[in-house]
DNA sequence: TTGTAGGCGTTATCAG
DNA sequence: CTGATAACGCCTACAA
């Protein structure tokens, strides 16, 4: 036993005998375990484990020492050997099926916001919705990596057979998502990060209304996300506060990509008498429709107004910079971190975030003649 | 002992009890262990063992009996586990300081689709190469998760304290960086994914003269990375075969980000006369030159011809689409985990990718007059 | 080719 | 409040 010399020298030595019995430890550069710790401290490891957990049946005197102890030598519990006794990792899994790089970037980054200092890691897992193994494989990386929680993201934070897969697992989870709930029929209650875009969207619709817009075009996120539902629901009350409704003709399909904003940007321009505003239910299908509006000769905002949804990078990289709404993505993901890992939740948990307008350089007042 | 009756059972009836004890341990729906598939293929578990790792020393038969139980039952080995007794995690990191989420996504989706199906799970390191943490930390992270191995991304890649670090800690790690450390002194020799950005730079900068331009601005990268130096190389390359150069007064500094490709575009094109063309080293700077050029009431290409280096998504994002140089990112990263999870590299490890020319809108001929 | 004993570093159980 | 002992699920060393 390596250790044994080290037992020995303490044991003969009351005081200074451990401070040698540690000094020498420390030069030996080696990584400290428990057992390091609990004969360097004259305590049982399980009184080590005590301390380290926060048991609150220790004598802070042998807290104190302890603690003294790890900190001398430096010892860190292995999160390995810490998950096979209780059964868990130390992992929290992010999980995705979005195309957006900034969005997932921007969650990535307020997750590990929220576990830093944690011990808990994050790791990545994107995935496939329409594949055939979807939930078998999100089923096998939770069980096999014995996640300690996950953080599922929209547009599959809606998906039941999800939702019904975390329930057999009986995994801590939390969902972020658009809106709450209310058509989603089963499981109603799920600890939830909900993003309120209604106020946003109204307050950009009435945004354009102060401007002198009446003849919008507007173009619909993909109607399977809530958040197309919940974002039109607001642009439609604010636009209804001023008496402003969109009429059938320019009222355009789309599905949050670039592609299909450039399209029904097409069809809208297109138009006689033309729209003097488009509403577009992200940044990417407003930048869609900069393209089409700049290839038919069009200038922002000059002719033509824009509005988006996410503030994401592209906003501000597109000319002119595109006045959108804003939602804390970031400040999302990093409470629904914290509260993973803090359990501070329960299936009531729904913790609301409202977006905001950013107005930039795309909107302006309704051209003349 | 929750297993006792399946052994006996298993030991009462030779072939179809040990088929009865199968069907009755499925029916549990308890997670299998190397116990459980011991006891019902009637081998030890360190049979077991070696059949999950692949050791020669077994006979087929016994093998193909435990391969037929470990499948029946679904048995998947606990990393935790086996990262306890292997001394190491079955975890790989990826670690970056790098503010472009376009890069960061496809660097992940990249070392993801190395990663799938080896059992192997990437966990996300952010880090803050001016903090004073910043070498402890990545100790931290790498020391207590025990990682299985280490990517590491520009700039950071290119850091002399981490690749001490690496050695330090002996760990399996690959760099991705834009060019072969001719300038990198210690350690000259580790595993690395190199892009060659010079062939594409120099196409880039043919391209351009093809077009007629003479007068060109530039704008650099950031020259604390290689990747600033090897593009900057081969976009003089290209033009010197034209008997081209950047006079002083239309070589600009820049540091890959937007606001510095707008600051920089700006001194250019306040210039007379004016260049025809700019080279950005960047996307995001080439965003930002497209801007100051908007803001002066100059159309690209007609006015200016600009060219970008990443083709990031903003590069379709922007009016008139940029052309640019891609790198395959998603490549490399790929390749990246997967010669890390195979080990199947050494110090003198160094795979090369070749950037290439995209030619879209934002390039054209020279404007009369 | 296969099995036995022991250990990896931590926590749970239960007695003191 | 503290500690001995037995897990947790797998692998290494050494035998057989």
């Amino acid at each position: 036993m390596a250790r044994t010399p080290l037992a020995t020298a303490a044991a003969a030595a009351p005081r200074e005998g451990t401070i040698d019995a540690v000094e020498e430890f420390i030069r030996r550069r080696k990584k400290a375990t428990i057992n390091d710790v609990a004969n360097l401290a004259r305590v049982s490891k399980k009184t080590v484990s005590r301390v380290i957990n926060n048991s609150p049946s220790v004598k802070p005197d042998t807290r104190d020492q302890v603690n003294a102890i790890i900190a001398r030598i430096g010892f860190r519990p292995d999160p390995q050997a810490r998950g096979l006794a209780f059964r868990r990792s130390f992992l929290i899994g992010l999980i995705y099926d979005n195309p957006n790089a900034q969005y997932i970037v921007n969650m990535q980054t307020g997750a590990l916001d929220g576990l830093r200092g944690t011990g808990t890691e994050l790791v990545v897992h994107p995935c496939d919705r329409l594949a055939d193994s979807f939930v078998d494989d999100i089923r096998e990386f939770i069980e096999v990596q014995r996640l300690a929680g996950v953080i599922l993201l929209p547009p599959i934070a809606d998906d039941r057979r999800l939702l019904a897969l975390m329930d057999e697992l009986e995994i801590p989870f939390i969902r972020v998502t658009a809106r709450p709930g209310e058509r989603n029929v089963p499981p109603l209650h799920t600890p939830q990060i909900v993003s309120r875009d209604h106020e946003g969207c109204a307050e950009a619709a009435e945004h354009l209304a102060s401007l002198g817009h009446k003849r919008i075009g507007f173009i619909q996120g993909n109607l399977q996300y809530p958040s197309a539902h919940e974002r039109r629901a607001g642009f439609e009350d604010g636009l209804a506060r001023h008496g402003i409704t969109i009429p059938p003709e320019l009222d355009m399909a789309g599905d949050y990509s670039f592609d299909s904003g450039y399209k029904a940007a097409q069809t809208l321009l297109a138009q006689s008498p033309r729209p003097t505003a488009i509403i577009a239910c992200n940044d990417q299908m407003a930048a869609g429709a900069y393209h089409a509006a700049y290839e038919l000769g069009l200038k922002i905002p000059a002719d033509l107004t824009v509005i988006g949804f996410d503030d994401a990078d592209v906003a501000t990289r597109i000319y002119p910079p595109l006045t959108t709404v804003r939602l804390p993505t970031r400040e999302m993901a990093r409470t629904a971190a914290d509260s993973l890992v803090n359990g501070e939740m329960n299936d009531d948990t729904s913790i609301v975030f409202q977006a905001k307008l950013m107005i930039r350089g795309s909107s302006g007042p309704v051209p003349k003649g």
